[in-house]
DNA sequence: GCGATCCTTCGGCCTCCACCGAAGTGTCCG
DNA sequence: CGGACACTTCGGTGGAGGCCGAAGGATCGC
């Protein structure tokens, strides 16, 4: 025996890592950082194992509480438990080690450009378009970074006339930075970048590329931030 | 084969969760959440673990990447690499499940309430004390929580009142909120929590029990306080 | 009702890895 | 120089857990 039951009652942080600690486990979760709830096949076919396989999978993810599910007749879907999971999942990803060498195929890098382009990660805006759009907003005065990243009174107002309004101060930060891991630069999170992300998606201005986390920046998307941040987006030629 | 190279590339995520997915690598980084350097013998002992054992976890964790090691004649001095893998394992063992009941021994119990009073969680204060003082500050208009945890111009004053001057805008954030697991409020971290932290070691405000990570608050540390913040501190007598 | 599809349970296989003790190296101290 | 101590390497053992396919529900659409 070892000793770790002098150390009852503390965190058992072996067990919930371990829950992250299986390649194919750790792929659902990457897969569902996108903030969608998807079924239990595709994150199987996803992760190129067995529907029986991805079952076991789920389950212990679920009873760890990492994710939520909810039965639709035949479908079992799953998502992240809540903003704080994928906070520690994003910390994760931010401080892992990259995989081995890409000798890739064509699609394949073709569908990690569009990603890198401008994605979701969980309920707010990633890729070169998160940035750009944060950084347009620290440039115009509206994110102040001197004391911790926070909303400033021109912020809010910019927010407001946009028809978005902040929850009151509730347990979750309104404004929070989020390290990208393709740009290495951080974004804009929390309650402010969630409100965001929703709105560019309801008023048009991006939407999904096909089923996956990859979203695509619409003329009328390139118009209003244009209008309203003077965000120059070269979305059309990609520049690398 | 299941399709991980898709993701050439990407994070691997399930190598840095499998590092930590070890009870006894665990217990390690616990350990070494204090900020404090330990030997591989001393950690052994801790963990309850032979000391070849040890040896090879801690290859692991320095590997890795999560730990920094320094030489010392026969001594293999090891500690948190940076205050990044701080956070993580503090975010970790926030969000981690409890272990079993607490069938404890009478010094297992009195060393845990010491733990619970005051203690350094990397290198800032937490515990009791360390919540007391975060929520005294906030109070006197030091802390403002309304747009994530930020320091005003009041606690600015404050500080450079005590010697302590932040360092400019690195990427570190100045300050920071920090979960308690005994506590479960969150209580001051980041740059402004650790200068803080050093300067109470500093002026004699509060002492290392033993060898524990574990600290009490002096007489002077007391009046300090009490002058200083109003706070008035019942550590001597533990309600609980 | 009847296939097709999604999911689950079960048994068996197989790999990975945490552990220890024994033996060896390097360092400190008397 | 010799003993004590900190650490490392190595081989062997044992348990944990990830994987699959086959078989059995449950649900949908026709």
């Amino acid at each position: 025996m070892n000793s770790h039951d002098t150390h009852v009652g503390g965190p058992d942080l072996a067990a919930l890592a371990a829950l992250l600690a299986d390649g194919t486990r750790a792929d659902f979760c990457l897969a569902l950082l996108d903030g969608r709830a998807w079924t239990a096949i595709e994150l199987a076919r996803h992760a190129g194992v067995a529907a029986s396989t991805a079952t076991g999978h789920l389950n212990l993810l679920v009873g760890g509480g990492l994710l939520t599910q909810e039965r639709q007749g035949r479908h079992r879907y799953v998502r992240l438990a809540d903003p704080d999971t994928a906070e520690l999942i994003e910390k994760l990803a931010s401080m892992a080690p990259r995989r081995a060498d890409p000798p890739r195929s064509l699609p394949a890098a073709n569908r990690d450009r569009a990603l890198a382009r401008a994605r979701t990660c969980y309920d707010h805006l990633a890729g070169t378009l998160g940035v750009a759009i944060t950084e347009a907003m620290t440039d115009r005065g509206m994110l102040d970074w001197e004391q911790g990243l926070t909303l400033t009174g021109d912020g809010t107002a910019w927010l407001a006339e946009l028809g978005i309004a902040l929850p009151p101060a509730t347990r979750r930060p309104p404004v929070r930075s989020c390290l990208d891991w393709t740009e290495r630069r951080p974004h804009l999170a929390g309650a402010a970048g969630a409100a965001l992300c929703r709105h560019a998606f309801d008023a048009g201005w991006i939407t999904r590329i096909g089923t996956s986390r990859a979203v695509a920046l619409t003329d009328t998307g390139e118009r209003a931030l244009t209008d309203r941040l003077g965000l120059a987006v070269g979305t059309h030629t990609p520049a690398g």
